[in-house]
DNA sequence: GCACAGGTAGATT
DNA sequence: AATCTACCTGTG
């Protein structure tokens, strides 16, 4: 294809970018090879090659209307996350402090809003690898070819043509009746999702609760991942768990958590999510052996 | 065979 | 208003 490699601005420790890519944001990222990866956006495709030896990103496009600019709105340059990680109150918190040092680098990406959500209604009760095979199930179904290999994922409108066999037959379980139901609802509110760019961070939480499938965990992976409120922070079973552990909050409930989220981390608490999230999956490290004993 | 997964909705207390 | 359950499907 035309387009040449060119450079990523961004240099992050390969399990830092295999978290980003790959880690709950988006779904709809593979590596390939070594540090090779290719992912899929609204209408495009896009290959990304670490070298083993250093920390640079390159990238090409399989996608010919594919631009530079659509590459850096993706991977949100126009924001400073070093800034933002800086300003999280990780001084006063070793919690946030352990997690962003394993994950130096981390971001938020800025995905389309329409695909955040079908990804994360498919989500529920599911591991990365499944949901990543419902929605790979649903571009190839539904969705527009991009090239030869790769299809989009399905416009909501798209999704609104298909029964629910349809789409339980990609293995989409008992969501399939909340996709159904959702780009059905979609049809009928014509502008519902562009409306949310006007809306507070609250009311958009509000705005997308009516949809169904979409409770308040997924309304603010929605928000933080497709809508780039960096604000919303969601809380699954994995940061409630950890976070209950971690900052002694053994009975907590999941709204709980969620105020406290706010409260505690301020208007980047999903960056800080973000962080935590991904931390607390990596199993804590042993205590190294004490090798001078007294 | 059976519990459990980045939850939500509807029923039941 | 606060718990309890069913819901698909792949994985251990």
């Amino acid at each position: 294809m035309g387009t040449r490699w060119q450079s990523l601005p961004l240099q992050l420790p390969p399990h830092v970018l295999a978290e980003l890519l790959d880690g709950g944001q988006a779904f709809r990222w593979n590596q390939k090879a070594l540090g090779c990866w290719i992912g899929i956006w609204s209408s495009h495709v896009l290959e990304l090659k670490q070298h083993p030896d250093s920390l640079q990103i390159h990238w090409r496009a399989l996608t010919p209307q594919t631009t530079a600019e659509d590459v850096h709105d993706y991977f949100a340059f126009d924001l400073d996350f070093p800034q933002l990680t800086d300003e999280l109150p990780w001084r006063s918190d070793p919690v946030l402090k352990t997690a962003i040092g394993r994950y130096p680098g981390l971001r938020i990406l800025r995905q389309p809003l329409a695909e955040t959500l079908i990804g994360f209604i498919c989500s529920s009760a599911k591991r990365i690898p499944q949901i990543k095979q419902c929605l790979e199930n649903l571009a190839r179904a539904f969705g527009t070819p991009l090239t030869p290999e790769y299809h989009a994922l399905p416009t909501w409108e798209q999704l609104a043509s298909a029964s629910e066999n349809d789409l339980r037959a990609c293995a989409l379980g008992y969501r399939a009746k909340y996709i159904h139901q959702s780009a059905h609802f979609l049809a009928d509110h014509p502008g519902f999702l562009e409306q949310i760019s006007n809306l507070s961070d609250a009311q958009a939480h509000q705005h997308l609760l009516r949809l169904p499938g979409v409770g308040s965990k997924i309304a603010d992976c929605v928000l933080l991942f497709g809508a780039h409120r960096l604000a919303a922070f969601p809380v699954d079973t994995w940061i409630a768990k950890s976070m209950r552990a971690l900052y002694g909050l053994p009975h907590a409930k999941l709204a709980d958590i969620a105020h406290f989220g706010h409260i505690h981390f301020g208007p980047a608490a999903g960056l800080a999510q973000q962080f935590i999230f991904s931390s607390a999956k990596t199993p804590a490290k042993p205590p190294p052996p004490n090798s001078q004993k007294p």
